[in-house]
DNA sequence: TCTGGGGTCCTAGGACCC
DNA sequence: TCTGGGGTCCTAGGACCC
């Protein structure tokens, strides 16, 4: 059996944890630069503030119900979600960190246990480690176990947040009640077209044709297919290195000259780099992409990328700053008002045993430099040491007027309790 | 005025190899 | 008239997830 452990409502809930004042009230958060509505408490949600809404259309709705509004403090919410996924880990020895606030655990070999004690044990020790409500989904699939984690959510009552799908009838039942819309791995796309075909709760997608779905939906649909029919075609999947890696933003005002580009290029560059470092990997190719604001319909719109075949391969932060520059180069257009820009490194290659190429012209100073740069910035703070293409003056800077304290990571913003 | 960020996997088709 | 068979690698685009 797998259990889908999911945390409610999760970023709306981490800045509830310590301000019990908040307890029943509507409370928002929203994206990096205060764009739009990422996360909302139930009672944010029975205001109808639908996921995504851009802040600015909202702020009169904020306005008339009291909405408690926060900037996203990804610190706190990363710092809370490894205390729950710590606490998890004492259920089972084979758990799947799936995203920051949910976890598939697997148990094999608890046959003599009941998983109904075992999901409302760990709810009531999370939440009182932690403060964080969770629901807990139990099922022999993980696609069935997203489904019982659904229904536990929606019938908080009656299941105590933890339901368990552990007959046949149970399956049939839960599946005739989801909508196909909300099938995990059905996205918008398939939504629609399965919708056409008559095809409207997860029972229905169930009783298709091997075969067409395999040739509309792929492998991918026919091993969803499978999972909820109580196949299991998925398993716990291992941590395992990154792919691909992106520092990615919008501005908060509109740029039009390479330079103010240039600065946000080369700092998302040594942001890639810095990660890279992280997982001990190079990057053998790297894609720059600039564009303007889409909503903006007043002013004319420009998007490109481009991706550059490195030489060798590398994560120095001067070295991918330089290749982004000269990727940035390429691409930009003066005359345009630029909104947002990214760098993406990817095609990597393991940071130690690299295979010099006979021809190769490489500084390998970097490599110590790095180090260095890494150990002072881990020591006294982020971007201590930066390169002199960066803002020294810190003029860029996010919107972000509603951010909490770091309660849990930062020693200056710890709560004293006056007794 | 104002609209997020970061990932993964699969497929089809082209280019190329022997 | 008639033009093989089997394979790999790469890329763009689509679809999905949180």
């Amino acid at each position: 059996m797998f259990a889908l452990v999911d945390c409610n409502n999760f970023y709306a809930s981490c800045e509830r944890i310590f301000r019990p004042d908040l307890e029943n009230k509507p409370i928002v958060v929203l994206s990096n630069n205060d764009g739009c509505v990422i996360a909302r408490s139930n009672e944010a949600k029975a205001l109808n503030i639908p996921m995504g809404a851009p802040a600015f259309e909202y702020a009169k709705v904020f306005e008339r119900h009291d909405v408690k509004v926060f900037s996203a403090n990804f610190a706190l919410y990363g710092d809370m979600s490894n205390r729950v996924m710590s606490i998890l880990s004492g259920y089972s020895p084979d758990v799947e960190i799936y995203s920051i606030d949910e976890a598939f655990l697997k148990f094999s070999g608890f046959t003599h246990f009941n998983l109904t004690e075992q999901g409302l044990s760990m709810r009531k020790q999370v939440a009182q480690w932690t403060g964080i409500p969770i629901s807990v989904g139990i099922a022999p699939t993980k696609a069935l176990s997203k489904v019982a984690n659904r229904i536990a959510k929606k019938f908080p009552e009656r299941t105590e947040s933890v339901y368990v799908i552990d007959s046949e009838e149970k399956r049939i039942k839960a599946l005739k009640w989801l909508a196909i819309e909300d099938v995990w791995g059905i996205g918008r796309r398939h939504a629609k077209r399965l919708k056409a075909l008559h095809i409207h709760t997860a029972l229905d997608f169930t009783g298709l044709d091997d075969a067409w779905v395999r040739k509309h939906m792929s492998v991918v649909g026919l091993r969803l297919k499978h999972e909820l029919q109580g196949l299991c075609r998925l398993d716990l999947e291992e941590v395992q290195a990154k792919k691909s890696i992106a520092t990615t933003r919008s501005f908060e005002t509109l740029y039009t000259e390479f330079a103010d580009l240039k600065e946000r290029v080369t700092t998302f560059a040594v942001s890639c780099a810095e990660k890279l470092r992280k997982q001990k990997s190079c990057c053998n190719a790297l894609t720059v992409f600039i564009h303007t604001n889409p909503f903006r319909s007043d002013l004319p719109q420009h998007s490109r990328s481009v991706t550059l075949k490195l030489p060798f391969a590398t994560n120095s932060s001067i070295e991918l700053s330089q290749f982004a520059l000269q990727a940035l180069r390429q691409i930009f257009k003066s005359g345009y008002h630029y909104k947002k820009a990214g760098v993406i490194v990817h095609d990597f290659s393991p940071h130690e045993n690299q295979q010099l190429k006979l021809f190769e012209n490489r500084d390998l100073r970097h490599i110590p430099v790095m180090e260095a740069i890494d150990a002072i910035n881990q020591r006294f703070g982020q971007q201590k040491v930066r390169l002199a293409a960066q803002d020294q003056k810190r003029i860029w800077k996010m919107k972000q007027q509603r951010l909490s304290p770091c309660y849990t990571t930062n020693i200056r913003d710890v709560i004293t309790i006056n007794v």
